[in-house]
DNA sequence: CCTACCGATCGGTAGG
DNA sequence: CCTACCGATCGGTAGG
């Protein structure tokens, strides 16, 4: 199987558990049990389980500074946002254990320090990316002066994570089947394509 | 002190420590410790942690439904939407640990279960109230025809969520003073503005 | 990579 | 409303 594979397994049963019942309300050995494997593993490829938090985050944000630039060359900055926007939709919902745990870790006021740097270093980029596509549709005359892109991120971010978690209140169901991810998804995107519209000068 | 005041005094330090390290990171011991009182007082009032915690949502929810009827009254709809999103942005602020923790409990997909119905309740009455502003709204040709209440009140709760929990990134200060605190409160208020603005038709 | 085990801490309660 | 304590479970590791 291969070393690299192994901590990868555990990498993900983890998030998994970690994203359904906490961090704390998540022993090493409910992980071990679910991947079959041994407690004493955790320790041995990670150190301890706070160091297996951090590198679930490390795994799953290591590879969103190729994902920037792949995305959003898009010239017309009204199409740029929508497009980042499109794109985060398509992370949650691929990764939505992942997604649901940073939001969790965000939740918690005083604690997960080393993570919730890690994240924001991501959401620095995020705004900064955001930003660059505000600044080029305020110099076409497109887009409002007075946006403020942390605030926008915020709602749009805001907007994405209570629709995709909101889902067993909006569908009464939380083990929702894939005609119904499709409507989420839906929903979510013409709802964000309606608080951009929002930013459009009158 | 009185039995009453005493069970209060416990609902409040458990909401805080709760708030801020989670229901699974907090002991009965973390709880008794900073509210100065033995540990066992807890199951001799409440019975159990878990009720301790639904505790904390039956006393916090059981005043809303005055609150509704004392609030937005007014007849002008746009009025309306405006003066409910303020107050929920008040309520944020002044019982900031609660949000906090209503929060986390439904950043959970697999736990918490009774609490979550007691919030589900408060939902279905906010979503009404909602409701009832919207199609005002659009029986005076004001507002748009497609607007999707649950998927707004998503939008509009998930923005005051994470510009209030974002503070420590907006401000890079998690401790942030009442000089900040009325930005904030500010930016809050201004962004919902343009999200309801969104809402009418051009 | 597993067995066997450690000390610490958990939620809860019997008895007063 | 407190003391003293219970059994269970926690994260982690020595030794192989």
């Amino acid at each position: 199987m291969g070393e690299r594979n192994k901590k990868i397994i555990i990498l993900k049963v983890a998030e998994k558990l970690f994203a359904n019942n906490g961090y704390e309300g998540t022993s090493i050995r409910d992980i071990a049990r679910e991947g079959s494997f041994n407690t004493a593993l955790i320790s041995y490829y990670f150190g301890s389980k706070e160091k297996l938090l951090a590198s679930i985050f490390v795994y799953r944000l290591e590879r969103q500074d190729q994902l920037f630039t792949a995305y959003w060359d898009k010239k017309d900055p009204l199409e740029r946002l929508s497009s980042i926007n499109a794109f985060y939709v398509d992370e949650f919902f691929e990764k939505r254990s992942f997604f649901v745990l940073m939001n969790q870790v965000q939740a918690f006021p005083g604690k997960y320090v080393t993570v919730k740097e890690i994240c924001n270093e991501l959401q620095s980029k995020i705004n900064q990316v955001f930003s660059e596509a505000v600044e080029a549709g305020q110099q076409q005359g497109i887009l409002r002066e007075e946006i403020n892109v942390p605030l926008m991120v915020a709602v749009i971010f805001g907007s994405i994570s209570k629709i995709v978690f909101f889902r067993c209140l909006i569908f009464n169901n939380p083990d929702t089947s894939i005609k119904y991810e499709a409507d989420i998804k839906d929903a979510v995107n013409t709802t964000l394509r309606a608080v951009v519209a929002g930013l459009i000068l009158p």
